[in-house]
Parts: structure tokens; C-alpha cells; sequence
DNA sequence: TGTCAGGTTTCGG
DNA sequence: CCGAAACCTGAC
């Protein structure tokens, strides 16, 4: 396996949080599948061994993807100092926020609304084993997480076989307007402009989309809005039940200094008691 | 078996 | 504009 020095990565955090459903853990080594790329992943004291499929070696794909080349220490020091974040970064520090593959992103965060984690990892499997591609790594057969384009071929109802209910007609909507390109330059709007043309999708409303911008378009200032992240601002920061969804976003802009996402994403597993 | 999970759409007011 | 109901299914 190929290796690298990097400290202040806490693997299991960042990859078996709330921000990917593709990553397991087997003994001492993660496994992520993405739509295009197998990873292996493990930490070696403060080292990163990785390998990467069925392209091997592929750095620049892993430095995109677990966002190498942020400055960690940087962002940390943006994070207003208040006692929610201070414990949370105890117990978290050396989480991160990956830049998932943009489809990959979409397809997940699609079959996620209303589901728990558990659930969506369930589904994702279960989309995996019908539209994945196969590859082979290290002798073994695995499939890679389904392209929409596949998916946009298949009919609802097999792609309801996946577990995915009601969700399979915004899944294959999507992953036609995906083929045709109707998100082809999201990635180069500004965050409202951006998050206006994936609401356009049916399935995609406030959360989902704030949840593409962030694990995939790195709109770093964003938190997620579910019901986690709502407790987190009424329950920690006093914010009425009443606002809206806009509004609060506004203020998590506010106040945790163009970093919302990151220190959102340690409060976020904090108060829902992961790890 | 019954309830819960918990985002978006749809519908009634 | 707002609140409530409906949506599928897996997990427990």
C-alpha cells in the first residue's frame, strides 16, 4: 500500500459518519466503493496507508476525495470557541469533510430522505449489487457504487427492488436529468445559485441539497439541516423551533465564521451520540 | 406485530 | 404562507 503522513485524520468519523454510506470497516481496514474507484484505507500511527481500483495508485483521486490538501489546523482555528465545540473537538478532532463524487453524492442524499443511516446504507448496498459495475481487487470480485447513467436505463420498478420505496421515482428522474446534463456546471455556481437547480429535483428540498453542496461541492459554510442539526442550534444555541430553515442557515453563517460545516459535522456526531 | 425513523411533496386552510 | 398528512421500507 502506498503511504502518507498525515496526522489529525481520524478515519473512522469521517468515513462511517453521516457524510458517506459507502465506506465499511473491515478489521483495521476501511473499504469505500465509489462510482468509480475501490479504496482501501488504513491508519498506521500517524500515517495513511492507501490503495486505490481498479486504477491503483491514483493519488490525485484520493486527494480529492478525503481533501488532502485543506490546511486542518486552519479550519479549526476559524471555529468560534464556545463550550458545545470545544467538547465535541475532544472527542472528534480529526474529523473531516470528504468531497464525495458529485453523482455518487446526489444518489445517495436522493434515497436518504426520512431513512435513518443504517437504512441508507442498507439501500446503497442494495443499489450496489443491481447497477454496480464489477471490478476486481486483489483476486476478489467487489462492485463499485452504481453511475446514474445505469440507473436512468433501468425501470422504477426494479429500481424500487433496492429498498428505496418512494424514493425510486426521484432517483430515476434525477439520473435522467443527470444524463442529459442538467447539473453538468453546479459545481461552478455560487451556493444559492447552485443550491436553486437542485431543488429543481423533485426529492431534493433544503436539506438534501445543503448535504450535496457540502459532502461533494465543498460549500464549507453550510450545516445540513436534519433533525440532528436542528437540535444542535435549539438545543445548544438557543435558537426558537420556530425558525425557518432559511433563517437558520443564515445564522449558522453567522456565527461559526464561514466554517459551518465542519464544526457542524463534529457537533452533528457529537449530540447524536456516535462512536 | 407495531412503532419509529425524520425529508419532501402535496394538499387543505 | 403554514401545518399536517402521506409516502416506502428497514430496523428493532
Amino acid at each position: 500500500m502506498n503511504k502518507l503522513y498525515f496526522p489529525d485524520f481520524d478515519l473512522y468519523s469521517t468515513l462511517l459518519g453521516g457524510q458517506s454510506f459507502s465506506w465499511d470497516l473491515e478489521g483495521d481496514e476501511f473499504r469505500g466503493f465509489t462510482s468509480s474507484r475501490y479504496i482501501k484505507l488504513k491508519k498506521d500511527g500517524d500515517f495513511l496507508l492507501w490503495q486505490t481500483y481498479p486504477v491503483t495508485d491514483d493519488y490525485n483521486y484520493l486527494k480529492k476525495y478525503l481533501r488532502l490538501d485543506v490546511n486542518y489546523e486552519d479550519i479549526l482555528n476559524q471555529f468560534p470557541k464556545d463550550e458545545h465545540i470545544e467538547k465535541a473537538k475532544e472527542k472528534f478532532k480529526g474529523l473531516r469533510l470528504l468531497s464525495q463524487d458529485f453523482p455518487d453524492t446526489v444518489l445517495g442524499y436522493l434515497a436518504s430522505s426520512n431513512k435513518s443511516v443504517k437504512a441508507i446504507r442498507s439501500s446503497v448496498r442494495k443499489m450496489r449489487e443491481r447497477y454496480g459495475e464489477v471490478i476486481e481487487v486483489d483476486g476478489e470480485q467487489v462492485k463499485l457504487l452504481p453511475k446514474l447513467e445505469v440507473i436512468s436505463e433501468d425501470t422504477i420498478d426494479n429500481l424500487r427492488t433496492t429498498g428505496v420505496g418512494f424514493r425510486a421515482r426521484y432517483i430515476y428522474e434525477a439520473s435522467g436529468k443527470y444524463k442529459e446534463g442538467f447539473l453538468n456546471n453546479v459545481h461552478e455556481l455560487s451556493y444559492s445559485n447552485a443550491k436553486s437547480r437542485l431543488i429543481e429535483l423533485s426529492g431534493v428540498g433544503d436539506k438534501v441539497a445543503d448535504c450535496i453542496l457540502l459532502y461533494s461541492l465543498k460549500h464549507d459554510s453550510v450545516l445540513p439541516l436534519d433533525v440532528w442539526g436542528k437540535r444542535i442550534l435549539t438545543n445548544y444555541y438557543g435558537l426558537s423551533q420556530k425558525m425557518k430553515y432559511n433563517e437558520m442557515q443564515k445564522w449558522v453563517g453567522e456565527y461559526f465564521n464561514g466554517v459551518g460545516g465542519w464544526a457542524g459535522q463534529m457537533l452533528f456526531e457529537y449530540i447524536r451520540g456516535f462512536k
